[in-house]
DNA sequence: ATTTATTTCGGTAACGTTTCCGAAAACACA
DNA sequence: TGTGTTTTCGGAAACGTTACCGAAATAAAT
């Protein structure tokens, strides 16, 4: 390999002067400096950026923890912090835990001993072992999509969850719907509570009764549970007119089901999504649905590390977490309810 | 920062043992060793992998530069790649090129900064600066789904496209078809040439003759283009009773087309893609298609390059090249044709 | 007890940089 | 020519590790 010393012997000059050409300081006369960058050239050298980092004690890398890669959602995501990172200068690590706790803690682990600078992530769980080894860490740490427990001094950046489902549902009432059903997961995580929650709220808030036969809320997030939970509601046609799904992949199976039942939408029951998927938009799904700014949330959370890592000793205040606002893409599969 | 130092002087010991001790190295007593060990859990020492980097001329770092981190079909490939290279230590680091020729250089001259041990990459256009720059380099790179030009002594690995068109062709052959036409893109690639090729090899082998007017090659890769495409074929029905397109996303878009002018699918024109994305499988598309093994290509990929860093200096052979097979799915878009 | 063999350890150079400090070189002014 | 100031440079330490070599400590053999 050619280093600083090949340069330096060619010339007939110390290390430290072809260190001061390459970084541009002040004290070096410009003919040298010149010469060297032409060695440089002629060498074709390298600036080792491990040499660098051991200096420096900065690597220039942060680290983006992420469930899965595979997932638009989290690839987009990932997009938006990386653009904003590598116009810093920073090269980004993407670890892809597939929701393994086993593998977030290594990852965890092998970013401290590469010495990256911070760590954007997106833990599944966040369990006891998880917060005390966050709370051992000396390097700047942010949530994205997920809360951190109360113990963990760390900003978070998200979108609103909660006035995402209020704005879906109050988009259904808008339209003249009463009878809103809503297909869902288990309420567990923090999200399933708050898009939930926005449902029920709003519902109440217009004085609609909340029936408790038109919710379902078993199976997961895909397609396919979408599909058997759209089933199981299917008897309550026409008196349940509406649906708020707590994702797309569930609206799109819900959508699926009813095409089976020869069900019309929006015509007979109208469907409303969370997400916006790229395949929401298909020809065939047409979703109305929240569109989450993925791109946006990325580049916060880049930018919120950016400032921890910049002040990490000037000032101790952590950044403000951040919620974002989700917006609404009207589609084809809500329609205006007329009584005949 | 905690380091070997720390350790060392709490111990009233040399660092040299303290690395011995962490190393696993023979010479060091029981009774030491563990010392060290406790010692590290009590400071909460981890070693620094860039000192480490620095001595040991070895990063375990890896790039990995793909065009769209954002298409399910380079993500579940890089989801490959790093399944492989993490079991053996390894970070990827992802380039997101967004195809700009631009940002393909500024990630490689990166890689070689920060001194990563091998690259595996997918430049959009393989022209002379790039071969330039490649050739100039000094470690181990393999090509992904590209061909290197016939200067670089690389390999690479990709799926077999003619033959994947061959037996996409010859499938509707062995339904009934003769009027095959094709949906295409610019004959530009080599990927778009091997397609093609396949279409017009197997129609030849089969003595049908070729129709230009059964074949669109004008526009993007997108369902935009196809759609557009479509619609200029339509004319052709029913003389023209199956479809290949070059991809899935071209395939859909012919798809909607069909849709859109109530022509049934399969029942009046059959319709095969190449690719399998995962929106291939939804329930309004079904599209019979052929599957890229893009997870095994990622491993395969990996497999290549570390074999090309663990024999960098015993062995100057590179390693062979590789075309994986693709395979058919066959969904609910091909049909026997009866004549009646 | 002395010698020999074995185990265990410490000192030091090295990896490729940057940075500090002091010295040499160049310039200005009297 | 001598003094003072500014510009330009070189030497050396440092970042945190590993690896080599020789020395000390221990164990085994005579």
């Amino acid at each position: 390999m050619v280093t600083i010393k090949d340069i330096a012997k060619q010339l007939g000059i110390s290390v430290s002067t072809v260190s001061r050409a390459l970084n541009d300081h002040s004290d070096i006369k410009k003919e040298t400096k010149l010469k060297v960058l032409e060695t440089v050239k002629e060498l074709n050298y390298r600036p080792n950026s491990v040499a660098r980092s051991l200096i420096h004690q900065r690597t220039y890398t942060v680290g983006l923890m992420i469930p899965d890669i595979t997932d638009p959602f989290f690839s987009t995501i990932s997009v938006g912090a990386q653009e904003l990172l590598s116009e810093q200068g920073y090269q980004v690590i993407i670890g892809n835990t597939l929701r393994d706790s086993a593998k977030e803690k290594r990852f965890i682990e092998s970013a401290l001993e590469r010495k990256m600078d911070g760590l954007i992530i997106t833990p599944d769980h966040v369990d006891e072992e998880l917060v005390e080894m966050l709370s051992n860490i000396n390097i700047p740490v942010v949530f994205l999509r997920r809360r951190p427990s109360k113990l963990l001094k760390v900003p978070f950046v998200d979108v609103d969850h909660y006035k995402g489902a209020c704005e879906a549902v109050e988009h259904l009432i808008s339209l003249g719907h009463k009878g809103i059903g809503y297909i869902g997961i288990p309420i567990e995580s923090p999200i399933a509570i708050d898009r939930f929650q926005g449902y029920k709220d709003t519902l109440k808030k217009h004085d609609i009764p909340y029936v408790s036969d038109f919710i379902q809320l078993s199976g997961g997030r895909t397609i396919q549970s979408g599909r058997i939970a759209m089933d199981q509601l299917i008897s309550h046609i026409p008196e349940m007119t509406a649906i708020f799904a707590y994702n797309d992949l569930l609206a799109i199976g819900a959508l699926e089901s009813l095409a089976q039942h020869n069900i019309g939408v929006p015509d007979t029951i109208s469907i409303m999504g969370f997400d916006d998927l790229e395949i929401s938009n298909l020809y065939w799904i047409q979703l109305s649905t929240m569109s989450q700014p993925r791109n946006q949330m990325g580049r916060h959370a880049a930018e919120t590390l950016l400032k921890m890592i910049n002040h990490a000793n000037t000032d101790d205040e952590i950044p403000d977490s951040i919620l974002l606002d989700s917006v609404l893409i009207n589609r084809n599969t809500c329609k205006k309810l007329t009584y005949q």
